[in-house]
DNA sequence: ACCTGAACACCGTTCAAGT
DNA sequence: ACCTGAACACCGTTCAAGT
């Protein structure tokens, strides 16, 4: 990679000298940001930087070690460029909005890690922004931190089953081909409500959804600061 | 199991005769309620069932159509003695539990089955169910699909992300020690906010997380009714 | 018709050995 | 100090063979 000078078509593993952390989350993210499912092995990591795949042992505990820094540059690359708005709502959608994002970018991460606490810069640089929103808005203390928490949970599960849609892929079509065929066998006429509307649920795609469901809990969050202070109220 | 008249001690391999889908359901809905990690791989099946591993495969196209089934059976389980209320939001909320709940017995079904469409008798009468609470709301057509699929994946996408979390176990344990240890190399004082609010966040568990999260998601439903008809409203 | 068992192409991880 | 490579105990799945 860093000088194609003399023979540049032998195939062969480069030489695996001077790895590091750094640059070993680095050939992990070039790998994850494909839709393969298995993308992340030790195995393929290690053909990827031409090394032996236990030499990744010198500098990650283990899988769930790599694992969780990879999760955090990916939250800190969604996190790049975040200014705070004046309305707090248009803060907590646009926060909740670009996390998810980013994590979709790399859908291998997102599905392994998106359970995972990673308490590195990029989490705290989220927690933070998410709790002066709060603030903002006029949640304090244990309030706020609920808040947070359900709306941090609410978006890291939602990414985690976002990403595993995502490498299921193709799979999904096979999933409409089982819809039509599985309702042969059962007796249709006792879910009238359900068999009308199967075919319209089945339109909506995930990120709309996901979209629509965050418009639902932010008017709750805004509900909730209506009976708290009972100064302001929005529609 | 059927009857332990003769020869009780010897563990061996009972024959396997007479495999069927429900047979083979049942053992591994026996498995699957314990919180070990990889309970339901296809070997360890094979030896509850003392049949060879391989011979599931006559009964079951491969391993995500015995995971659909299962995840129906769950399901179907969670909705056991369910009985619509009068009040529409009593039986959201009651059906967003119970869903829930039936799929964390089960948790390693939970995980590899949260996002996938069973389209099977269970997941019918969940539907219908959600459907039918939200038609006595007054949510019609379009607008009940949106608001079903919104909760529906609510629901699915957290219960996914709670069972990884019960499977994780006492790695959890572990992310309390690495919460200390990492604070050490991070510059603090840039993360106020979220340094006075860690402990706070971490105390809340995760099912009251989510009940508290549902019940947020329940008043932006109930806000957007009110904006739909405006003849009635509730705080 | 149904079950078995060897085999294939994968996993994460450990450990003695090389340099 | 760092990387290698054989090995271990697992995966899901295929396929020829048994009964």
């Amino acid at each position: 990679m860093e000088s194609t000078a003399n023979g540049a078509r032998t195939p062969r593993r480069r030489r695996a000298q001077g790895l590091s952390r750094e640059v070993i989350l680095d050939a992990c993210l070039r790998l994850a940001a494909e839709t393969a499912p298995d993308a992340l092995s030790f195995r393929k990591i290690g053909k990827e930087l031409g090394a032996d795949p236990t030499a990744l042992y010198r500098h990650f505990a283990d899988k769930d070690d790599l694992l969780l820094s990879l999760a955090d540059r990916v939250l800190a690359r969604g996190m790049e460029g975040y200014a705070p708005s004046v309305s707090w709502v248009a803060s907590l959608r646009d926060l909740m909005l670009r996390a998810r994002a980013g994590f979709l970018e790399y859908p291998q991460v997102a599905t392994l890690a998106a359970l995972r606490v990673t308490r590195q810069e990029g989490e705290l640089q989220f927690v933070e922004a998410m709790l002066a929103a709060l603030h903002r808005a006029g949640f304090k203390g244990k309030d706020a931190a609920r808040i947070h928490r359900a709306c941090a949970d609410f978006m890291l599960s939602w990414t985690g089953f976002s990403a595993g849609l995502l490498l299921l892929g193709e799979k999904s079509s096979q999933d409409d081909r089982a819809w039509v065929e599985s309702y042969a066998g059962i007796s249709v006429g006792d879910y009238p409500l359900a068999v009308a509307s199967v075919s319209a649920m089945a339109e909506i795609p995930d990120d709309e959804n996901y979209t629509f469901a965050l418009e639902l809990l932010l008017a709750g969050i805004a509900a909730r600061l209506g009976v708290e202070s009972l100064t302001e109220m929005n529609t």
